[in-house]
RNA sequence: UGGGGUAUGGGGUAAUUGGCAGCCCGCCGGAUUCUGGUUCCGUCAGUCUAGGUUCGAGUCCUAGUACCCCAACCA
């Protein structure tokens, strides 16, 4: 896999006239800044990659900071997850930076503004402020302590911060204009009473400053450039630049910059519908295979280097999409193919009986060995050995008493190879008195040792096999995709409504006995199958991270 | 209802800023192959609509249309 190739975007063009123009002296500083309330999932892995990887493009530093303004929602646990998911990812933090750092200096410059008479308290109740904020199109209503005098606030602010009053009883606002036409510009809320413990700063604080007077200020402090956020955040530009503009900043003025998140089919990753799942227990946690989270992803088997090739090759625009999940799949299958051990494994065994296969002096079957190599498409992965004997498991795919046009593998009277072994025809098959298949019977051509006829006549299909004496047994976790939905919408919320508990299948495989060394977290490739995740708990279970492209689905879809 | 944002093949994303609409995924066809995998080659197919400016428009102008975001003391 080549190293992925960043797109053309526009936020590398606004950086590269910032630099041309010399308006942060060349210094490109951008920071990750999540709230840590919940695990991280693949649409964050959009904004690392972004974050991170456009201040390695530039030479400069990216922060994680944990956007811990409201005590009621952010746990330690959470903070430990996300720094060990970046980490996982592939990047590292300049520097593990808390919003909660700032309180202090925030709370000073909440100050300053009060003596500007630029903010005021505010003794009214939620709703109240609320209904006079107006509408689209309709104007607000200044509220009758808006215009109460600089000293008076000041007590007032000093008094919050001291606990005097109940939560929800008063707030600090921006004093802006109440008919701005930009709802977010409608005189802002920046601190609000909060009698909860907060995780880093305990009880020491009982005002918390809401996320538009948290973020800008704690971007400016750090030395942040270039603040790169998603989309939503667009119509909160002018109250980031109007609170900057109006402080005594240490330095530059950061630059806020939006793109859009990104978004997959078949997929959800609303934290709302995603705690709801871990709660009533549809899913086995936040971990769980099926999860989009990273953690899910991790254990599901997808690389973090085709997470990251596919972030940054797909570029940012400002455009609303929805990726389709097969693309993602698409960069994992490609990772994988280079990187994943080959191994063979049957998921539906059917019985295939060698009948001229030889015994020894003691009339017990032979064993054979075959050397196969552990990924053709890398030989420095060396090579293995596997165990044939006359009794081995085929995939029931793999046999077709009456094949229907262009089926390639096993059927009476045809010749294929066993990958790596022999040549095999099948002769007949088994049943029980309910007409079901229970074996196939088939004879080698001992002259094939290894795969390959002297006499050179080929044939159309290489299946595998297990030595059914020698196999082991594996639990494997089949899924649809991340979720069963067949249409996308996390708007409409099918997504959730048609996920299907069912939606993963646990059939018991046989595998060589080489899949029972699989390292917790390692991914094998089933040969013709797809790619296969070692669960890091549990020994002996897999999980499907991807199927292998499969043309023979498609030439059964086309024959209907 | 006011403001902001965005429209390029089936899905994404470029176009030196007015100069041959390119690339990736996908589909289809072919070659190679001891994985119906991989790899290689080829095909298909696109500028939201209607006008306008221009030798020339994805790009500029006018008017429409569609979708997304904003009326938390969430982020």
């Amino acid at each position: 896999m080549t190293e992925p190739v960043a797109a053309n975007d526009f936020i590398r063009d606004i950086i590269r006239r910032d630099n041309e123009q010399g308006t942060y002296g060349g210094r490109v500083q951008t920071r990750f800044p999540p709230e840590p309330n919940g695990y991280l999932h693949i649409g964050h892995a959009k904004a690392i990659t972004v974050d991170f990887g456009t201040a390695e493009e530039f030479g400069g530093l990216c922060n994680l900071r944990l956007d811990d303004t409201n005590p009621d929602t952010e746990e330690t646990e959470f903070v430990e997850s996300i720094v060990a998911d970046i980490e996982w990812l592939g990047f590292r933090p300049h520097r593990l930076l808390h919003a909660s750092d700032y309180f202090g200096q925030l709370y000073e410059w909440a100050e300053y503004l009060v003596q500007q008479g630029l903010a005021y308290v505010d003794d009214q109740d939620g709703e109240t402020i609320s209904a006079q904020r107006g509408g689209f199109g309709k104007p607000g209503v200044d509220s009758p302590f808006r215009d109460r005098g600089i000293e008076e606030n000041l007590d007032l602010l000093r008094r919050m911060k001291a606990g005097e009053f109940a939560e929800g009883s008063r707030v600090l606002r921006a004093k802006i204009d109440m008919n701005h036409e930009n709802m977010a510009l409608r005189d802002p809320v920046m601190y609000r009473i909060r009698h909860s413990h907060h995780f880093r700063t305990g009880g020491d604080w009982c005002i918390f400053p809401t996320y538009d007077w948290a973020h800008g200020q704690s971007d400016a402090i750090e030395g942040v450039t270039h603040s790169i956020c998603t989309l939503e955040f667009d119509t909160h530009r002018p109250l980031y630049d109007w609170y900057l503009e109006h402080l005594p900043l240490p330095g530059d003025q950061p630059r806020q910059i939006e793109f859009a998140r990104l978004e997959f089919t078949h997929t959800v990753t609303s934290k709302r519908r995603l705690a709801k799942l871990v709660a009533d227990g549809t899913v086995d946690g936040w971990d769980d295979a099926r999860m989009p989270t990273l953690r899910g992803l991790r254990r599901r088997g997808y690389p973090a280097r085709a997470i990251r090739a596919f972030c940054t090759e797909i570029g940012t625009t400002r455009t609303n999409s929805r990726q389709s999940i097969e693309a993602l799949e698409a960069y994992v299958r490609r990772e994988l193919n280079a990187t994943a051990q080959r191994r063979m494994a049957v998921l539906r065994p059917l019985r295939l009986v060698i009948d001229n296969w030889p015994t020894d002096a003691s009339g017990a079957p032979v064993v054979e060995y075959f050397e196969v190599a552990n990924n053709p498409e890398n030989p420095a992965d060396g090579t293995r050995q596997v165990a044939f004997s006359g009794e081995l498991w085929i995939e029931q795919d793999d046999f077709a008493e009456v094949p229907p046009p262009k089926y390639f593998r096993l059927s009476p009277g045809r010749e294929v190879r066993l990958r790596g072994a022999y040549l095999v025809t099948a002769t007949g098959v088994d049943k029980d008195e309910d007409g079901t298949l229970t074996a196939v019977h088939a004879t080698y051509d001992p002259a094939t040792r290894g795969g390959d006829a002297p006499d050179g006549r080929k044939v159309k299909s290489t299946m595998h096999w297990v030595s059914a004496p020698h196999a082991v047994d594996v639990d494997v976790a089949l899924y649809e995709r991340l979720f069963t939905a067949q249409v996308p919408g996390e708007a409409t919320g099918e997504a959730l409504d048609d996920l299907n508990p069912n939606s993963r299948e646990i059939v018991v495989g046989r595998a060589e006995a080489a899949v029972a060394d699989a390292a917790p977290g390692q991914v094998l490739q089933f040969e013709r199958l797809g790619y296969f995740a070692a669960d890091p708990d549990t020994a002996g279970l897999f999980h499907r991270t991807v199927g292998l492209r499969d043309e023979w689905a498609a030439i059964q879809k086309r024959q209907g």
